[in-house]
This record gives C-alpha cells, structure tokens and sequence, in this order.
DNA sequence: AAAATGGCTTGACATATGTCTAAGTACTGA
DNA sequence: TCAGTACTTAGACATATGTCAAGCCATTTT
C-alpha cells in the first residue's frame, strides 16, 4: 500500500526501445524499475504463467494458492503486485475475483527493453 | 556475495516464449526472476542505458558515480549485480573496468516475456 | 439462519536490499 | 618512491519485501 497503482498503459507509444537510446529519464526508470520489480519474483513469475496458460477465463486465488502450496494472504499479495503493475486485471464475479493477464502492458514492459527493437 | 553468479548464456535456446506457454518450472522461474531483479532497480535501468548509449568502449565506474550522484561503493554493487546477472560485461584495461552491454542476453531475457514472441 | 467458501487486510516476523563511510588493493604518473 | 586515481570490499544502517496466522467481509449453499 505505500506505492501508488500507475497502470498507465503506454503500451504502443513507448516504441523504440527507449533503454537502449539511452534517453531514460529518472521519472521513466522508476516507472520502469517498478513495474520490472513486479515481475521480478520466481512466484509471481509463475503466476503469471499460470495466468497466460489458463485461457481467457482467469485465474482465481484459491486455484493459485493450491497449485502453488503457498497461503491465500501470500498469493493475495502476489496478485495486488501484478496487478498494480497493470499485468494482471482482475474481474470480480459473485464471490470470486478472476485474474487475467494483460497482454499489452507485457508486450510494451518487453518492447521497451529489447535491444533490436527497431534495429 | 549470498548469490552465486549464473552467467548462462542460453540466448537463443529458450524462444519461443516459455512464459505465455505455461511451461515454467521451478529453477526457471527462479533464474528468471534474479535476471529480472537484478534490472528492478531504477539506478541500475539507468546504468543500462548509460552503458548501451555509450557505444563500443563501455562504461567506468567513476564516470558513472559522477554523472548519477552517487559514490563509487554503491555504483560497483549495482555494476556487480548486472554482471552477475550476465548483462554487462566487464573488462579490465589498467586501472579502469570497462562495463559494456551483454545485448544477447539482454535480448534473451526479453524473449522468454514477450506474450507476441513466436505469434 | 447458519455454515461454508473465496478473498482481502492487518500485524508480526525474518530476510533482502540500497546506500554510505571507511578501509584496502592495484595501477598511473610526477 | 610517493601521491593520486580507479575500483573493490567490509561493516553498518534504514528501508523494503515475502510469508504466515488471524480476523473480517461478501457470497454461496444447506
């Protein structure tokens, strides 16, 4: 809860690869670097590929907390990360919340890093 | 020092995208996640950018200390953890390290996220 | 209504991380 | 040789982070 949700979705405009011309501002790696930090955890990372390979339907806590052997409150924290970080959007539905991936947001954090971007 | 230095070079194997296909094992999702932790860092995104606008003779660690206001200490254990992550590389001339960008791994890295790789 | 289920929040705890100062090592140049 | 420069390491410190247990709220089911 101390940081903010930027779930900005720059998603086409940030091409090309703004790491590698060197143009970074300080604003853009923070942005950057936390929305890498979202990503940057082997659970998260594997809840993000639960996510990816579950299909349009989503994904919910419970599923993740099974498949994971972690607590709901653990994949809970997890899901708020991502989605905070615009790579997860969650749908709630009676009692449950599906979580799916946001594809674009994923395509962008990559483009912007990739060194052949327009090369 | 805690972590060990895993300078795989698994560049061109790992297309196309093991994330968005569901198939992320344990270690891979550990190796995945210290790689991206070890870009997680605004300081280190912008050390990235310096090294990869900074052409073909690389980086020194003083040069970068000036230009982000920091001290030498607290660059070189950013320079250590992009290397160790095998996203820079290191070269020693005299009494200068030159960092320069490992852009096959950094590219590597990209591909095994982007949702759109082989689509 | 009552019980059960799914999910979120809070508080606590251990660990990890970024930064600095201080010290040490290695090379360079008068 | 001596002073200066470049880099690294070690130690200290504050902050951030991942995890769990416990509790609360909303929805579903009996």
């Amino acid at each position: 809860m101390p940081k903010s949700l930027p779930v900005i979705e720059h998603s086409e405009v940030l091409c090309c690869a703004p790491v590698a011309a060197g143009i970074v501002s300080d604003p853009d790696a923070l942005d950057l670097a936390l929305r890498l930090k979202a990503l940057a955890d082997p659970v998260r990372i594997k809840i993000l590929s639960f996510v990816l390979a579950g299909g349009t339907n989503g994904v919910r806590n419970v599923d993740l907390a099974r498949d994971l052997h972690l607590t709901d409150a653990t994949i809970s924290h997890h899901l708020r990360q991502l989605s905070q970080a615009g790579l997860l959007i969650a749908s709630r539905s009676g009692a449950s919340t599906f979580y799916g991936a946001n594809r674009t947001a994923l395509g962008a954090l990559v483009r912007v890093l990739d060194p052949n971007c327009c090369a």
